[in-house]
DNA sequence: CCTATAATTCGTAAATTAACGAAATATATG
DNA sequence: CATATATTTCGTTAATTTACGAATTATAGG
């Protein structure tokens, strides 16, 4: 029960049910989850620690670059696996999960180098919709 | 996305899933609940009132007993009857959800007249378990 | 109508969580 | 080896949440 209760809380903010909206199908680096939230790299990263802890995501390491995906079924609990589903279903026609989607579409076209060396800075952020 | 989040929010609690796993199959009054979580009537009523807000139970009140029971299908959006779902599969192999059950079928032969009336007063819980 | 009582609302204190910036860590590159 | 930089960890503050008791509401029954 400890278990599902660590599920149900990793999913009980709303910035860390967009990092899974744009978690779906692909992914992605911190940097870029930083962009789309507006919000300070240690507070992302923060984020990101506590889902990975309900182990809802995975990570790996590539250079500097900490790319983070969705748990897949090897590696997840079932009751993982089946949360994520529903919260996937759940948000899909949400009006915030289609335009954070559309936002990380333009995000993507920038190249990351670029993108990571201008945050960092305070107040860097451009604060969309 | 908003609705999912209260959805969320109101199932990360300990509390709150413990009273919908004694919750499965069955209606409960306000006293028997607070019975099972030693916890005060005001928090329990509160417990419940988040519960309800998030339309994952339904209320009926009787005389001066008021009855909880789950969402049904008519009623409550797609995605609360989906949670709900997948929280109840969840946890009903948990040591908790067993032995609140247990627990609950030892209150359910107590006249709740006299449940009721022991309660109210403070330190009147014997914790279990 | 008066009293008893089941439940809720309200105000408040304690605990938990979210956010930030500064410092630390780890990796790439000159 | 020194520097730049992507991310994490740590410490702190602000916001939110949980829990309680006191006061309130609503109903049953004398």
């Amino acid at each position: 029960m400890r278990r599902i209760v660590r599920t149900t809380k990793a999913l009980a903010d709303e910035n860390r049910i967009r990092i899974i909206g744009v978690l779906t199908g692909r992914e992605l680096c911190v940097c870029q989850l930083i962009e789309l939230l507006c919000l300070a790299p240690s507070t992302v990263s923060k984020h990101l620690s506590i889902l990975k802890n309900a182990r809802l995501i995975n990570s790996r390491k590539q250079g500097r670059w900490m790319y983070y995906r969705l748990a897949d079924e090897e590696g997840a609990p079932n009751h993982v696996i089946e949360a994520l589903d529903w919260m996937i279903r759940s948000i899909a026609e949400t009006d915030q999960f289609i335009s954070d989607n559309e936002r990380m579409e333009e995000i993507l076209r920038i190249d990351p180098e670029i993108l990571c060396s201008q945050q960092n800075r305070s107040g860097s952020c451009e604060a969309d919709s």
